[in-house]
DNA sequence: CTGAAAGCGCTTACAG
DNA sequence: CTGAAAGCGCTTACAG
């Protein structure tokens, strides 16, 4: 059944109708809603009981017409899919959706013709500001310099310097996993990572390495080992390390997927997690280290945190403050079975 | 170092800025770069060179405030956090943002107080439509009565037959499953499943229990195996399973982490998969189907396409077109290693 | 083909 | 304390 409900709906109450309603003109119903001190209370009780029996709610883009800020904000993701994107935005969305501040979510699919549509789209809208989500932290090229409004990046941090980012601390990262193995006793730590194309493998190699050297070690085979983000390479890693280090006692792994192939490959060929060997993780991705055995201790990125911070320095940089450059946000370890200490 | 960059901005050239340099009035100026045909060929050139050398970009509120629509719907999410919720989201984005509209997201994560929040502040900013998301099948309570612009309910339908819905056809998903295994030449197929509080579940199997009993065959052990949907639930249950009823030949899994318990419970219990027994999992989570040994087969409830369908119903709702009721659309049997015919 | 004028719904000086 | 008036940036009849 196919229903024409054309004009059924009624239209929502104006300004004009509550005044009316309230016997007032527009101007004082206008001040009694909006807090003015310029009312008196029997008025305004009585603008207010109105305003509540129509369910009056302000027409947003005539106020923002007027006011020049519209309280909302651009958030424009590379891709929706990657797992990166979505905390962050949860993020941004929450510190956002506190305040008074919408969000217009833009999917640009890692499309730069794309991104540029959804930037013109925002701008007509008149948004106070955008963030624009990376998926990986890969610098990248800026929006358009011709954006007339604050734009922060998040997690992808943008290639020209003087603008604002946010990302997370990968060099500081690869040696809070190295320096929590060194914790349990371990001293032959693996490192087996993901694609070496992206620059968070290369940062937390980089800080993995600063962290056993500073112990007077060396990495397991003298290097990372770089592959894909698989448990595949995973299991291949883990067995050909086996093979050929057998006093190995600790992996590193630049992902949790790695981890679970790392994982599962160890207690295939009979060692022990934690017992003889423990592992550690990267993404604290919840699905996939508290389903493994044993559960997966893993480095978070606090990609929320992230994302909230970002909304804030976006927030401080429509107020006229701005702190140009990469600001680079520490990472943690959340401790589970696989990691534990040397008794 | 801190910047104020106060003023600095330049003002978003208006239709004003561009009649002025281009020399003719505000009117003519907007019929002109609106494609109205009373303009002479040589004025909306000499318009369209002032817009573009202003980068004018028109004022979407003061022409939504004019129109009456604002081309913008809301996206009301209860969590983001959950993996259904995203691909919805993703079809619903992709099937506006090819259009001329644009999405505010919001997060409710499970509150009816924020739910509410976040309505009323749409509602404000004259959204054209809204598009809730639920997580779960499970029916919703309907947004309360006075929302005045079209709602379309995805993936949670709404209580309220009279309400727009469109969720996935979970029964008809369980028969599809089962009647791939048998076109695998299985007979004997057990069911293990997820929280059996979840109408998906339960639909899921009931649609499997109707295709083996249209088989003349009966679940293995006489019932579908419920618990929770995690790998330990599907391990546990595996070996269960074989344990009592040694002739399983296969396994519908009521999600993909389930599946991947299963798979590595009968690794370890020496039952080659695809060979012996085939297994199916559910949601075709891509990070756990084709990281499994072997590669999982496994049920796709094609959400990005429930997603851009839920964006066309409320297209038509807005054109005054509704079909009340619950939608269900099809879910598909991706196939992977898992499963192989008997040759 | 072009432009002056009204008006969308609101806020804000400015008089009274 | 209250209200008439101007104006945010645009579109659309309506004259010319």
């Amino acid at each position: 059944m196919t229903t024409q409900s054309g004009s059924t709906t009624p239209r929502a109450a104006t300004l004009t109708d509550v005044a009316r309603l309230a016997g007032v003109s527009i101007a004082t119903a206008s001040k009694a809603i909006n807090g003015r001190d310029q009312v008196k209370a029997e008025t305004r009780l009585r603008v207010l009981e109105a305003a509540e029996r129509l369910s009056f709610a302000p027409n947003a883009l005539a106020r923002g017409l007027l006011k020049g800020r519209t309280g909302t904000v651009g958030l424009l993701t590379s891709d929706l899919e990657g797992r990166f994107s979505i905390p962050v935005l949860m993020g941004a969305e929450d510190a956002f959706g506190a305040g008074r501040v919408s969000v217009f979510l833009c999917d640009a699919r890692g499309d730069a013709i794309r991104e540029q549509h959804h930037v013109r789209a925002l701008l007509s809208r008149r948004v106070d500001g955008l963030i624009v989500v990376g998926s990986r932290t890969d610098p990248r090229p800026p929006l358009s310099a011709d954006v007339p409004v604050p734009v922060v990046y998040a997690y992808a941090p943008s290639e020209d310097p003087s603008d604002v980012s946010i990302t997370a601390d990968n060099v500081g990262a690869g040696r809070l996993a190295v320096e929590h193995l060194l914790s349990c006793g371990r001293r032959r730590v693996a490192h087996v990572s993901g694609d070496p194309g992206y620059k968070a493998a290369q940062d937390r190699a980089a800080g993995a390495e600063a962290a056993v050297a500073a112990a007077g070690l060396e990495l397991v085979g003298g290097q990372t080992f770089f592959g894909s983000w698989s448990e595949g390479w995973g299991r291949g890693a883990a067995r050909m390390i086996v093979e050929q280090h057998g006093d190995v006692d600790a992996f590193f792994c630049g992902s949790d997927q790695i981890a679970r192939g790392v994982l599962d490959a160890l207690r295939e060929l009979g060692r022990d997690v934690p017992g003889e060997v423990s592992v550690i993780g990267f993404d604290n991705w919840e699905v996939l280290t508290t389903n493994a055995r044993p559960q997966l201790t893993s480095v978070d990125m606090n990609l929320e945190r992230l994302g909230r911070v970002a909304a804030q320095r976006l927030f401080a940089a429509i107020d006229g403050t701005v702190r140009p450059g990469v600001e680079e946000l520490p990472c943690r370890v959340v401790t589970r079975a696989s990691t534990v200490p040397i008794s």
